[in-house]
DNA sequence: CAGTGGTCTAGACCACATG
DNA sequence: ATGTGGTCTAGACCACTGT
């Protein structure tokens, strides 16, 4: 059943509007981080179509790592436990030995209005609230990173406030309600200025590796901007060419 | 802790297989770059699948953007054009405007034999043949990467007499049947030395962003090693985390 | 028009996890 | 035993491309 041929013209692929359907419920909390979704039939019969559409669809938001899959267990909504930030975000690796969780300390947290630069990149306008935090994170016991991080007071109301812990993405997903789906990262070579090679322990002038990311919610809204300066003897920021 | 790596599955999906025959073949040439496969079903019959199977295996040859599907037209082995070659292996990018397929001057063409640093990672014994490939390239009119290439002997025999163009990765293609199929980067800052310097226009002491590539063919062999010092001022290395 | 890939459905069976 | 996702098949129709 399910008809298809007489309805509406249909310039979009079938599941593709389960899938949104499914990213519309995610965003929504009907299903939360961590949970199952309820079975492919049961998707299949409340929308109205196959179960192998629902796959399909749930096959996109696998690869999107939007869903975590078990087989004889059920589909859950992905979490953003320490584990999946190690491998989907934090690139900077030891270059013998595994990836560590960085421990982070918080240097000061800031309110102020958006200027030119961090409205474009935010995409709010400009004077809007912002909570900028600046903490140094340590890779193995030394220090290793000194970062910026920006984002829009209306997303995150009270964020000033709070106790930052180690992984924001989980606080930002947990509190807000706010998933991080994806990010884009630009990088340079800088040198350092004295702030930078105080707090790491190094020469002025050191090279550095900049890293420049604008993170992306899952229903698109640009959710945070971030401006990390990384030593690199000892670690390499590792980026698959698939 | 430490979620332990999933094992292989007992039983390989039949799909599997039928990528691992059409890969082979690929590789082997009996499809040569920018030619048409069979049709599914034509595959299906002769490999003597359903064509819902045939169709899973190129869904993922397509993922890793070894073959182009074209509605109507046909299944085609992917060609490494420069347009490829730009979007998947060269992430400089300038600050603003559009990506551009950088020009190459070639400084030196020389063979020797390999230590243990090349050994290791070109997959080869020590002291087999490599020839070593140095050259700047220019992106917008101005020097702004300095490289060496570094590929063993064995695989590309006659390549130090050639003449080299710039897109590289056509000519192992095309000449010597290795094609390109993914890479790995490993990106730190440093110091820019006499000689990156010159090549550059720049002060020595400058960062520079060293990007240490190793790329693999489509058969798993490591097919050449590259280490490219780039000037970040005005270009960036553009990464996206999805 | 015929041939291609793209979508959708329906049903069967398998592998895995839990009670 | 039951329910889940994973694989495989078979067939239908749609959308696009070329002749």
């Amino acid at each position: 059943m399910a008809g298809d041929g007489e309805t509406a013209p249909r310039v979009r692929p079938l599941y593709r509007g389960v899938r949104e359907t499914l990213v519309r419920r995610i965003a929504e909390g009907v299903w939360q981080p961590g949970q199952a979704l309820p079975s492919e039939f049961e998707i299949a019969a409340d929308l109205g179509v196959s179960q192998g559409t629902v796959r399909k669809a749930l096959d996109e938001l696998t690869a999107e790592r939007l869903v975590v899959r078990r087989q004889g267990r059920g589909t859950y909504v992905a979490r953003h436990d320490d584990e999946r930030i190690l491998f989907q975000f934090f690139k900077l690796i030891p270059d013998s030995g595994e990836r560590r969780f960085p421990e982070s300390r918080v240097l000061a947290v800031a309110r102020r209005a958006a200027d030119e630069a961090a409205a474009g990149r935010l995409g709010v306008a400009a004077g809007a609230g912002l909570v900028e935090i600046e903490r140094v994170r340590c890779v193995g016991g030394t220090a290793a990173i000194v970062e910026r991080i920006t984002v829009a007071d209306a997303l995150y109301p009270g964020l000033a406030e709070r106790a930052l812990p180690n992984n924001l993405y989980e606080l930002y997903a947990a509190e807000f309600g706010v998933t991080i789906a994806a990010a884009t990262e630009r990088l340079k070579a800088v040198a350092a200025g004295p702030r930078e090679a105080e707090h790491l322990g190094l020469a002025p002038g050191t090279p550095l590796l900049a890293v420049d990311r604008t993170a992306t919610a899952i229903d698109g809204r640009i959710a945070e901007w971030r401006v990390s300066l990384c030593r690199t003897d000892g670690l390499h920021y590792l980026c698959e060419l698939p």
